[in-house]
DNA sequence: TTGAAAGCGCTAACAA
DNA sequence: TTGTTAGCGCTTTCAA
């Protein structure tokens, strides 16, 4: 290991101090031009980089910005990153991700990680597990020391905070309203447990849809899919009721895309026995034959106005204690499993 | 803003000194059971959380690794990040991702960013536009400086790296092989640019295929698609041929799902009349109909590979003059699309 | 134009 | 058992 390189060494080998060194390397002026030069010539060759968490902790500011996300396979969560960056490499910033794996425990842990000194300010979207446990305390701490921290997508409830989401149950209610104007009769809901928000929200609206066209929500129509044990059989329950639903809609895009297959499986035709709407707009659906109708989610739109918000509390600390929720509005992308003529 | 609570607060407010705090906090064996008591439960009123940047900079350790994806949305990068995420937990380190987005000067800034102080480790699949530059000064420094560093997937060439990667010619040559013993006699492939090194070992396999078969690679059954242009369009040129290929291998699950696509609205049976064949085992593969033959790259195991020699060099930093070159083994998924009878 | 010194928040060797 | 001191690598005020 070549020895590390430092302020001190350059100004050791250089024979200036280490405050004259600093100085050119930040190009103040009150360094001359010759100085300057000389040090930079050297440190270009000894290829030296200033120990970021020694500027950071001086600066008390590090110009990056923490994502916390429950898991990065979902394509929705890639593109709300991507927007967040978006946003951030403008203004200057960095991204630092880290996932919960849906954990609490997890998500404490780089919840602290990051705002002890790493970043400076945080997005997140909550694990499932922390709202089955309902214990918020790793993020009401940090509101109450005024950290900058804005959520997305899934945020806590009970307490105020900054957040941009989507409106799930009108995500839902547009679903639903959609399949039965274009015909059905007996839609069924494949969803969440109950304490995943989005997923219960999602299913009110599917409630408000069917019951604004005077159909009646039945027990039997609902599918909550425990995803601890295997998605695919209890999605194939669904097709062992004596009278098949002529509607599915799906809270999300891999349940979507497996009815479809189960369906056609099951010689069913998409969408002329069987419709099937799903939600979140990735490639999953695009791909399928047939296409799968969805609610867009604008992922991307999402992230950007979250590091929106974000940023403006970092700048302005003033504008705190005005907590913000925003919400992106959803539309229907109809494909060929809704087309009915 | 609440004032920040530090070390030196809290000793003003206990009267004691700094270092009695840290040590009774540290759970040190030098402070009586009192002082720790007494410490501990104001430390816990406050809510006191240690800087960490200033605790890194002290010890000159971190416990945590950095890993830098081109992308996120690939369902392999996710999974190699949970297998290097699944190793690190075990060992006691954290995970920081950061992403370049393919981008030869964020992957640079990353690179940086995480290696002057923020981690002990760094992993790296190599971005795109790195290749192209055949710029990887970043990395070489890192190496010279003795950084501890392994790469996944897709590693630099021209220098000596500690690498886990999958045998992409073997791979390729697996899928083509299959196809012919499926019957295929004319097999065209969709691949990367040239510069792609996966896309391009791939496609060494696939002629590799042929000719063991004694059929001639034809620069004509050959789709280098670019992705900066519509993809879709560049796929349609193939079905507009006036022969047909009766295979086609595509060296990645989106090319496949999408020729998959495109055959069905050409009206075509697959497999009977196309067979397709993909490359990574993500979920798409599995949901579509008919279900997508394919390449399995194992991931997980990757990150996980990739995680132990690491922390290895991390913990034995003897062993960092002697780089290693681990090969995960690919597999044949097979599914319907290239089910012939 | 350059340097000395203090300090960001913490740890740890040494002294008391 | 507790405190003093030095120092991790850097920035910045103030003095020279």
């Amino acid at each position: 290991m070549s020895v590390k390189v430092t302020l001190k060494t350059i100004a050791k080998q250089l024979g200036y101090s280490v405050s004259t060194i600093s100085k050119a390397l930040n190009n103040s002026d009150e360094i001359s031009l010759q100085t300057k030069q000389k040090i930079l010539a050297y440190v270009q060759d000894v290829g030296y980089q200033p120990n970021n968490l020694a500027v950071s902790l001086q600066r008390q500011r590090t110009m990056t910005i923490g994502v916390i996300v429950p898991e990065l396979v979902h394509h929705f969560f890639s593109r709300v990153i991507s927007g967040a960056e978006n946003f951030a490499t403008h203004a200057g910033f960095k991204l630092l991700i880290s996932m919960s794996n849906d954990e609490w425990d997890k998500e404490r842990q780089m919840t602290e990680l990051l705002t002890n000194g790493y970043v400076d300010g945080l997005l997140v979207s909550v694990a499932k597990q922390t709202f089955e446990k309902g214990n918020f305390d790793h993020f009401s701490s940090l509101i109450e020391h005024n950290f900058p921290l804005v959520f997305f997508d899934r945020a806590p409830y009970g307490i105020t905070v900054d957040k941009v989401t989507i409106n799930d149950i009108e995500g839902g209610y547009i679903a639903v309203k959609h399949l039965i104007e274009k015909g059905a009769k007996k839609v069924a809901i494949l969803t969440t447990p109950k304490h995943i928000s989005v997923g219960a929200d999602r299913e009110k609206g599917y409630k408000k849809a069917l019951i604004e066209a005077g159909l009646l929500p039945d027990e039997n129509l609902i599918f909550r899919i425990d995803e601890r044990a295997p998605i695919r059989e209890q999605i194939e329950l669904m097709f062992k009721q004596k009278a098949l639903p002529d509607a599915v809609f799906a809270v999300n895009e891999k349940y979507a895309a497996l009815t479809l297959k189960l369906a056609v499986q099951q010689g069913l035709n998409v969408p002329d026995d069987l419709m099937v709407i799903g939600f979140t707009d990735g490639f999953i659906s695009k791909s399928t034959t047939p296409s799968l109708s969805t609610i867009a989610q604008h992922g991307f739109e999402m992230g950007e106005k979250a590091m929106e918000i974000l940023l403006e509390k970092i700048e302005d600390k003033s504008a705190l204690n005005n907590p913000k929720s925003v919400i992106i509005p959803t539309n229907l992308v109809e494909r060929e499993s809704t087309k009915k003529v």
